[in-house]
DNA sequence: ACCTGAACACCGTTCAAGT
DNA sequence: ACCTGAACACCGTTCAAGT
């Protein structure tokens, strides 16, 4: 397997010496990310923050996508884990609350994110919140299929948040969010119109925790009624 | 204001006739949409698929991102409305279930509806649906601030699952969905290495109905305790 | 074994010139 | 008033050639 050919190669290996390497890339990614935002990543600009041709990433990724998933799972990997509550019920609140916020973090995912069965392609240390999530829903008396669905809907709810708002806050910090519209036709839209320019006040607001709380336990009073 | 120097034209207009007009670009985006898909919709497709050259679609549309907005506005307008329920619970339901299929039918449009604030971009004529959760909600005995929290945690769980499930869908006919893991290590993660193969039997199920349901139930009983 | 530049097949958008 | 081609500043990815 090893050849004698080359000259002064540290290790028995041939050929010619890499000049870059998976976690120097993920690195680098996140460190554009953070200084120059999301739609900054790309492929050519990587590249040149590592000093090398585009082409030689292509050795280390399969393609674009394969690096937003490793730069996934590499972050989210190394994220600490906080305790989680007794109780069945605060146990999946607070361990989708975590979700959210890890995630959160790196809204620009929305690729990663939006793939159903996003979960199969992270490592076990990843994997902890969704695993209170489900002990939290079986420990409550949940079947296992209203454990999954529990948790499904509990991922769209906060992977919806996330897009949303990580759309919004960087439209606005990009000064283009498109003015929003306080006067509706009363005669069509009552509701609406009555609100009027409140909308935007109210809109603004983090109502994330709150609503995880309701859809919890309407989840769970839904699962109770059907076995009952 | 009127020249008279230009002639043949049959308006009282001066100047060159128009080739094309904003209600056949988007009659055009959506056909070559239906036809090629999604992410073959580009500026310099569009204006050869209209025979037309690439920059004279700016006479008629500001950006890429206008004609997507114009686009679901034009085609929401044309959705007919269907009889909402006289209970306000049911029709929350009812509502936020015909806005879920209006848009689950052009998930496409990620980019706009990932704006919060999307609504106020949208015609009286496809608000009715905004307007019935309000309704429900008032009619429930929300608050104007509960009325919102509530539309907002609906509209997060719905543009959730659309973009989540529409993604998975595209990569299904594109046939490079990732191969879902099913074997999870037992002690790290029990319950997930319980449900194994499973968890994909399960995940392909349409569960937004009931989601929604047991949502809009927790959210209305949270209102109701907030006020009590 | 790994790296590279050239090349391919695209993008959105601007702008000066034409009718 | 409206249309146009050329041009600008980019993309992701492939491939043959180099070390």
């Amino acid at each position: 397997m090893e050849s004698m050919s080359s000259s002064a190669a540290p290790t028995g290996r041939t050929g010619r010496p890499p000049v870059t390497s998976r976690a120097e890339i993920l690195t680098a990614a996140r460190r554009l990310i953070d200084r120059d935002g999301w739609d900054k990543l790309t492929i050519r600009r990587l590249a040149s923050e590592l000093g090398v041709g585009a082409t030689t990433l292509y050795h280390h990724i399969r393609d674009k996508e394969d690096l937003l998933v490793q730069l996934l799972e590499y972050h989210v990997g190394r994220l600490d884990r906080p305790p989680l509550p007794d109780g069945p019920r605060d146990r999946i609140v607070v361990a989708a609350a975590a979700m959210h916020d890890a995630l959160a973090s790196w809204p620009w995912a929305a690729e990663v994110l939006t793939t159903d069965g996003f979960v199969g392609l992270l490592d076990e240390s990843a994997l902890w919140m969704v695993e209170g999530i489900l002990a939290g829903a079986d420990e409550h008396g949940c079947t296992p299929e209203q454990s999954v669905r529990l948790f499904r809907s509990i991922w769209y709810y906060t992977v919806g948040e996330i897009l949303v708002r990580a759309h919004t806050a960087r439209r606005v910090e990009e000064g283009r969010l498109p003015e929003f519209r306080t006067v509706f036709d009363a005669d069509r839209v009552p509701h609406l119109a009555a609100l009027g320019a409140r909308w935007r006040t109210l809109a603004v607001r983090d109502t994330y925790p709150v609503g995880l709380q309701a859809f919890v336990d309407g989840l769970l009073a839904q699962a109770d009624a059907e076995r009952a």
